[in-house]
Order: structure tokens, then sequence, then C-alpha cells
DNA sequence: GTCCAGGATTCAG
DNA sequence: CTGAATCATGGA
């Protein structure tokens, strides 16, 4: 087996840092699929067609890459120029208690910026799964449809590659009725290559409208994609947990999804998808208390 | 064996 | 339009 041809180590600065306890939850919390932690503690994971790793050292932090030229990729990856950390002063923090307490248990944690299709991809085999079946299924789809990147890692697949794929392949997949959506889906890109450019154009409310057209995409599932593959911060996914959350923590019992989305836009304004991911977390993790907010 | 999952779609009323 | 049933699969 070919081996994954490492660049040399080089540092990645970031304006606000990922401290250690945040980690976990920044790369295995539920908005991306591909990291895993290695036995030497290290972070392992592949990006569109690129594997990486990153590593802790006594002067910061670090990283690698399976192909050259890779810094700008990845300061991108992970907002190293700090647009998020900026916006968290503009979060209701100060009056909202829940949220007060969710951003102090996972500092740093961030909006990681994805390519649109692996958010697609990923969010596409969401639905009913909890997130250790996500990573499964989509590992399985790299395995079998994607390009050897080394080391028994694989790119991501194209959505050509999915769209041809035998039944039998998606069949070991483990996709359940996922499959006919991911296939659905991949007929229909498949004939609009540069679709991620194109809709990155379109207001938020006609973004999720065209998202939604695709199968298999829902209300959750496409805010979902514009908040993590198209950087509308605005976007608030309400999947069970945010539901739980804003039930259990903000006294709104019996609210609808669609209700709950509004209000959270309103309460938190135009990051409502960053607060969204921080009491996503702390309430997924069970540590999300009962006080109130006003 | 039973229950349920970062929901979407289809169907009944 | 709203609410319920159905969907396929595997981990807990």
């Amino acid at each position: 087996m070919k081996r994954v041809p490492w660049t040399s180590w080089h540092p990645l600065a970031l304006k606000y840092a990922i401290p250690s306890e945040t980690w976990a939850e920044q790369l295995d919390g539920g908005q991306c699929f591909r990291w895993s932690l290695t036995s030497t503690g290290d972070w392992e994971g592949v990006v569109g067609n690129v594997v990486y790793q990153l590593r802790p050292a006594p002067t910061g932090l670090q990283w690698r890459a399976s192909q050259p030229d890779q810094a700008t990729r990845l300061q991108d990856y992970f907002d190293a120029v700090g647009a998020q950390g900026d916006l968290l002063a503009n979060l209701p923090w100060r009056s909202d208690t829940v949220l007060a307490e969710a951003l102090r248990l996972y500092p740093g944690l961030r909006i990681l910026r994805q390519p649109a299709d692996e958010v697609l991809l990923g969010f596409l085999c969401s639905s009913n799964k909890r997130i250790l079946q996500i990573r499964q299924m989509v590992a399985h789809l790299a395995q079998h449809l994607g390009e050897p990147l080394g080391d028994g890692h694989h790119a991501w697949p194209t959505w050509s590659a999915l769209a041809q794929a035998p039944a039998s392949v998606l069949k070991q997949c483990a996709l359940g009725y996922r499959a006919a959506y991911i296939q659905g889906t991949a007929q229909v890109l498949v004939r609009q290559p540069q679709w991620a450019q194109e809709w990155s154009t379109l207001s938020t409310p006609a973004l999720l409208e065209r998202l939604q057209s695709l199968p298999g995409v829902g209300p959750k599932v496409a805010s979902c994609v514009a908040l993590f593959g198209f950087a509308r911060l605005e976007s608030f996914p309400v999947d069970t947990w945010v539901v739980q959350a804003m039930s259990e923590a903000y006294g709104l019992k019996g609210w609808k999804p669609a209700q709950l989305e509004k209000f959270g836009q309103v309460h938190f304004g135009p990051a409502a998808g960053l607060a969204q991911q921080y009491l996503f977390s702390a309430m997924r993790q069970g540590r999300l208390g009962q006080s109130s907010a006003t």
C-alpha cells in the first residue's frame, strides 16, 4: 500500500486558540465526520483529497499534509484570522446564563469552514442517525468510492462516483434508506459541477430553498449545509438536541422546530449558528444546566 | 430483544 | 396546512 507523502511540519497560528479541552468537540462533535484521534494523541483527518495531521508542540499547534501548499486552505478551515471569535462578543451571553455556560465549557470552539460538498454528503447521512454512525457511513463511502491517498486514507467521493455507484456498493456502506437520497442528489449535482460556487451568491433564504430542492434535504439538513458549508452564521439548525436545550434550558416546551429556529435567530442574532453549536455541544454531552435565560 | 438516532418524505385528516 | 406513519441500519 502506498504511503502518505507527508510534507514537513508547519505552525498553525490561530488568533483565538483552541485549547486542549475543546479539540475533541471541535473535530468530533458532529459538524465534521472525518477527523480521528490517533494513538499518539494527534488528530488526523481528510478534507477534500488531502490528509492532514495536527499535533500540539511546545511552540504551538503544528500541522502537515499529504500535499504541499495547504497553509491557506487550513487557515481558512479553522478561521485562523478569528472572524468568529470577534462575533462572540456580540452574542447575548451577558444576559443569557445558559449561553454563557455553554461558551465557558468549550473555549475556542468554532464553525469549521468546510467544503460544501462534504457537508452536504455528511448531513445527507445524518437523518435519524447518531454521530458515530454518520462517521461510519461517510468512512465507508470514502473507502469504496474515494481516491486512495495512502496508508488506507481515501478522498471524499465525488458526486460523479456517487451517482455511478452500483447498488451493491452503496449497500455495503450501510446507508439504509439514505442511499436513495445520496444517489438522487448526486445525480442532480453531477450535472452542476459549479453548484457550490453558483449557490454561494444566493441570499440565505434562497440558498436554503435551493438546498431543499435536493432529494433528502429538508429544513434541518439545509440549515446545517448553509451554516457549515456556506458560512451562513445566522443559520440556526434545530435538531433533537437543540429542541431539548430550548425546551429544558429556555423553557420553550412544545415549540415546533420552525418556531425554535425563528426564536434562535431573533434571540442570538447574526451569529445564531455559532451560538447553536455551543448549545448543541453542551446539551449533547449532558452538560447544559436548567438555569433560565431571559 | 428493545429502543432510538444532528430527519425527510409520504400520507391522512 | 398540520400531524402521524414510515423509512433501513446498527449501537447502546
